[in-house]
DNA sequence: GTATAATTGAAAATCATTATCAATAGTAGG
DNA sequence: CCTACTATTGATAATGATTTTCAATTATAC
């Protein structure tokens, strides 16, 4: 139970929310994981902290961490179920293939990119998306 | 039923498919179409030629479609079943929040950042997938 | 034409997610 | 500490998206 985990708990206290055992394992399992995980896994590694714990309420917590910005939804080709911790500002996500590991950079220097393609197109840009994937250190 | 349209067939042929008028009503809904369409309303849309099209069909197609890379998945807040054709080469997705058009636009300049992330960070960078989304000019 | 194998649609099965509901348990206030 | 209030819980059922199964149909090569 780290000092991060209550940081979340506390956030999510002043989203008028209680703070329960079933809630500080599911948090705790996703401040302590650096890759992306479906609310199954979720489920089965909280579980060992609180065997009681019911999946709807892992879908639940996960609705109220990603409305607080504290986690992100990872989407692969695989599918687009899984989360993970998210970053701060404007950082993104660069995944590994092979152990999943996942690992944030800064991308501030996107906005010149954003810029120009907004010229060119007319379009007013407002928020964008980008996620890199290949092979980390230890796996190549 | 296009010049484009034909190409696609073409290239299905030479994956071993049939031509079938299943598939033509599917891909010329694909290849008219400029906006992310769900299987649901590409069922809709392809009906009005073939009404006796199933949904089924249209799963099967888009896998066809989507592995012979003519069209690509679009993830959105809302959900990530979504369709569009394929751009060409390194180009990027350009969505309107309003009406849902989509543009695409070159993403070469990305090079740099990719290169840069690869020495801080270690990876082997392999993939990377960027969508933009704002309101065009149309909506504004 | 005919034979062959891919394709079809319908129905059923699966998988992910959401809604319902009565029982439980945080939390604020005394 | 006790009580009242209300959020939260897990189980179950319902929904929605996608996949599988299968017998009938049909494109295509010969």
């Amino acid at each position: 139970m780290s000092t991060e985990t209550d940081h979340w708990l506390a956030k999510l206290r002043s989203l008028d929310c209680r703070v329960t055992g079933a809630r500080r394992a599911i948090v705790d399992v996703m401040v302590s994981t650096l890759r992306a995980l479906t609310p199954v896994e979720i489920y089965d590694l909280a579980r060992q902290n609180d065997p009681h714990l019911g999946l709807v309420t892992v879908y639940r917590t996960l609705e109220k961490l990603e409305e607080l910005r504290l986690i992100q939804r990872v989407h692969q080709e695989q599918g687009c179920q899984a989360f993970l911790r998210a970053g701060v500002g404007h950082q993104h996500l660069l995944l590994c293939e092979r152990c999943g590991q996942a690992v944030l950079f800064d991308g501030d220097d996107l906005d010149a990119l954003f810029s120009r393609i907004g010229q060119q197109t007319g379009f007013e840009i407002k928020d964008h998306w980008l996620q890199v994937s290949g092979v980390c250190a230890g796996c190549k």
